[in-house]
RNA sequence: GGCCGAGUGGCGGAAUGGCAGACGCUCAGGACUUAAAAUCCUGUGGGAGUUAAUCCCGUGCGGGUUCGAGUCCCGCCUCGGCUACCA
């Protein structure tokens, strides 16, 4: 593998990091996801804080230009400009790292120390970003040679290059204070560099931790109160921050600043399939770029891909379109002769904004009508996987942040409500493990290998894994065994599919299988939306099942032709079955109010169940029955309804409203709980006081029975729900 | 290492602090059938009890709050997902 300097596009989404960030809280999302969001902006705030490292002589004058002319905005060769989040603990500064990248690597390195600043950064260069990753454990670094003046108490501090600080966040140089940040602390530990507590844990921690933080033995990151810290000392973090802060402020050495982790947005690809930018480079006489670049005219937008026969991947740097046909790739604007942009967007790009392009697909005119983005955006509800939290939905709110600033959309952010779909793993699988003298091997002595997949823990010897059908194994308290020798455990969990796991599920199949309306009907009957939880092929069958039972409940299965079941037909409901119906029209409004499909749907099982029994179902109630399957089972629903004598879609029908008094028992059963536990039921009207739900249920012969040669101490009633007597 | 989430029957799961296990799958028995499939009916957390009435135990573990805890609080354990030197 090589590692090529490329030129590319880059969007700044860095500009909108504090909007993206701010904006979050009014948002109705999981605040997982805010959450996941705000720390992939990682908004922290501290101070850039200057050391000096100019000839040592010029100090004097250099502060005093310092005072004077106060903190540059870029920092001139004689400063090593550093960023902290904790100021606070200047004077406990007993190092500097810089980056490896850092220009000021070359002005810093002694010639003694040359060779091996040179080598250790020519070999960070080398490193991919999974070498420096494997390698995170132990910390490396070089000695420059040079020391920095710290500003607070004038002292110099070496300065060392290690490839734990980064090049691309805050300046790309540090000051190390190790007995307050745990990767200085095992660099300082490494290197033998010194420690000195400068935040007092005071008793946050035990008395013997403490004693080991103040001797430089242990690293303390939280907050306490300043010690060795000239004049500051005794005060406390937040106090001292400001303070220092702004005492650099005075003396021009520092200023108070604000760093996050999100990173400008690397937008091109040297691939085939991605829009074209619509961006022409002007070229010169001789067919080079003169730098000039300009925008395609709106009039010939969009940029469409040129037809290519050869457009796979070549592995050279240099995009597929450079293969363009001439006449795509030169066009001639009013004599002049331009080159396109040929690298291509990335998948992002599109699904940044497709939802404001579904408002008004086919405007050939403008993105979208103004009018109908008002009435539509922003979008009310948008169901995703987590799988998105930071990347997508970021990218998206970007842009639409950008489109609002110009004027295209008319609210700052596109999604109103987040909700994440868990998601669906494979089917549950038991799986054994055999050594390679084939000899069953308990699941707990396995664990996952580098060379093998899987081996021993006691020796690291690899062993295979067997799928196990589930008549093989049987539970034996917590854990499944082996049926065969229950001395050997069994693991017994669904994975995320994957192919390398073959435990994929086509969608397709399942369409061809067992019909559109099974799958999404099975899709909502699994579980909680938000939990991920295992396919199951038996669940599939269940849910298939229900639908052929609403079939036949409707329909005469055995005419030849399609006509209703004889049991449905213009009957008056009897009181129980409408109470049925507003039963399960309350139910499973709320529930699909709250997005819980599973027990929605368990809801009108239970109508089936209770209609399947009625010989005379009427004609009414199936059809508001219908109305609420509908969403579930679109397609069946459809059909149902044309059957049950409608002459239009129910697309165009209203919601079922129900009636709370028909929907109502009048008669309820209360649980009468003795000690806290269910004695006795007794059935009672509805509505009942406290005092004559009490006078009943201590009446009951059970009751008495129980509580006979005891006091009754106290009687707890809930109203229709329950009574809980305490006697002793 | 950090952050987030979850632990309830054989399985997926249900339950405003108030009858744990709705609904579905599985399994068992029965009806229909020459037979099977399909369908319909009944049962199905564990244990004791005569197959009954009934009782005991039971929501990962240990404590606590409460008349009452799957649900609330404290401390653990296990599993899953994301993330990884951001000063």
């Amino acid at each position: 593998m090589v590692r090529l300097p490329l030129r590319q596009w880059m969007l700044r989404i860095t500009a909108y990091a504090d909007r993206l960030e701010r904006d979050l809280e009014a948002l109705n999302w999981p605040e997982g996801i805010k959450k996941l969001q705000r720390d992939w902006i990682g908004k922290s705030s501290g101070a850039e804080v200057d050391f000096y490292i100019g000839p040592p002589g010029e100090a004097p004058a250099w502060a005093e230009a310092r005072r004077k002319f106060g903190f540059p905005r870029t920092p001139a060769d004689d400063v090593l400009r550093i960023y902290t989040t904790r100021p606070d603990t200047l004077f406990g500064a007993t190092y500097m790292v810089i980056a490896p990248e850092h220009p000021a690597v070359e002005r810093l390195t002694t010639a003694a120390q040359r060779a091996a600043v040179t080598a250790y950064c020519e070999a960070a260069a080398s490193k991919s970003d999974r070498e420096r990753q494997e390698a995170k454990k132990t910390k490396s670094g070089v000695f420059t040679g040079s020391c920095a003046i710290n500003p607070v108490n004038g002292q110099p501090v070496p300065v060392w290059v290690a490839d734990y600080v980064l090049i691309n966040y805050g300046t790309g140089a540090i000051m190390a204070v190790p007995g307050h940040d745990e990767r200085d602390f095992q660099f300082a530990r490494q290197f033998e560099l010194p420690i000195i507590a400068v935040v007092d844990p005071g008793n946050s921690l035990e008395p013997a931790e403490r004693a080991t933080v103040l001797a430089g033995e242990a690293c303390f990151a939280d907050e306490g109160v300043a010690i060795n810290s000239g004049k500051f000392s005794g005060l406390g973090t937040s106090e001292v921050k400001a303070q220092i802060t702004a005492e650099l402020a005075t003396a021009g050495v520092g200023r108070t600043a604000v760093n996050y982790k999100l990173r400008d947005w690397l937008f091109s690809r040297q691939r085939f399939w991605g829009e074209p930018f619509p961006i022409l480079h002007e070229l010169d006489e001789t067919g080079r770029p003169n730098g000039m670049l300009r925008a395609v005219e709106p009039d010939t937008l969009p940029v469409d891909l040129p037809h290519l026969d050869d457009f796979k991947p070549h592995g050279r740097p240099e995009p597929p379109l450079e293969k363009a046909p001439e006449s795509w790739l030169y066009p001639v604007i009013d004599g002049r002769k331009y080159k396109r942009e040929t690298n291509t967007m990335p998948q992002w790009a599109g699904s940044c904004w497709y939802f404001l392009r579904f408002i008004d697909p086919h405007n050939d005119q403008r993105l979208v009508d103004p009018e109908l983005e008002r009435s539509w955006m922003p979008v009310d509800l948008y169901i995703g996987g987590a799988e998105h939290a930071v990347l997508h939905l970021l990218y998206a709110r970007f842009w639409h942040k950008v489109l609002h600033d110009r004027g295209h959309v008319s609210h700052p952010e596109p999604f109103n409500r987040l909700v994440n779909q868990g998601m669906i793993l494979g089917e549950m699988e038991f799986t054994g493990y055999r050594g390679f003298d084939e000899q069953w091997v308990s699941a707990e002595q396995v664990t996952e290998g580098e060379s093998h997949p899987f081996v021993l823990k006691s020796n690291g010897s690899p062993v295979h894994h067997v799928k196990l059908d589930p008549d093989q194994v049987e539970k034996q308290g917590e854990r499944f065994v082996l049926k065969s020798d229950p001395g050997i455990r069994i693991d017994s969990r669904a994975y995320k599919m994957s192919k390398a796991r073959g435990n994929v599920i086509n969608p397709d199949a399942i369409v061809a299988d067992y019909g559109a309306d099974s799958l999404r009907l099975y899709e909502m009957f699994m579980g909680p939306l938000e939990a991920s939880k295992p396919w199951s092929m038996a669940g599939v069958n269940g849910v298939r099942n229900f639908l052929d039972r609403v079939w036949r409940m409707i329909v005469d299965e055995r005419a030849d032709s399609l006509t209703l079941n004889p049991s449905v037909g213009d009957y008056p409901p009897t009181e129980e079955q409408l109470r049925v119906l507003h039963k399960t029209i309350r139910a499973v409004s709320k529930d699909y109010e709250t997005l819980s499909f599973n027990t929605a749907i368990a809801r009108l099982m239970e109508f089936v169940n209770h209609f399947t029994k009625d010989t005379q179902r009427p004609r009414q109630l199936m059809s508001s029955f219908v109305l609420l399957l509908s969403p579930m089972a679109p397609h069946i629903a459809e059909e149902l309804w044309q059957l049950l004598g409608h002459e239009q879609s129910l697309a165009y029908e209203s919601w079922p409203v129900h009636d709370e008094a028909l929907a109502t028992d009048q008669s309820i059963e209360v649980p009468i709980q003795i000690q806290g536990k269910v004695r006795a039921k007794i059935s009672v009207p509805r509505g009942l006081s406290e005092k004559e739900l009490e006078a009943v249920a201590l009446a009951d012969p059970k009751v008495a029975e129980w509580i006979a040669g005891k006091t009754v101490r106290k009687v707890i009633v809930v109203p229709d729900r329950l009574v809980n007597i305490v006697a002793s």
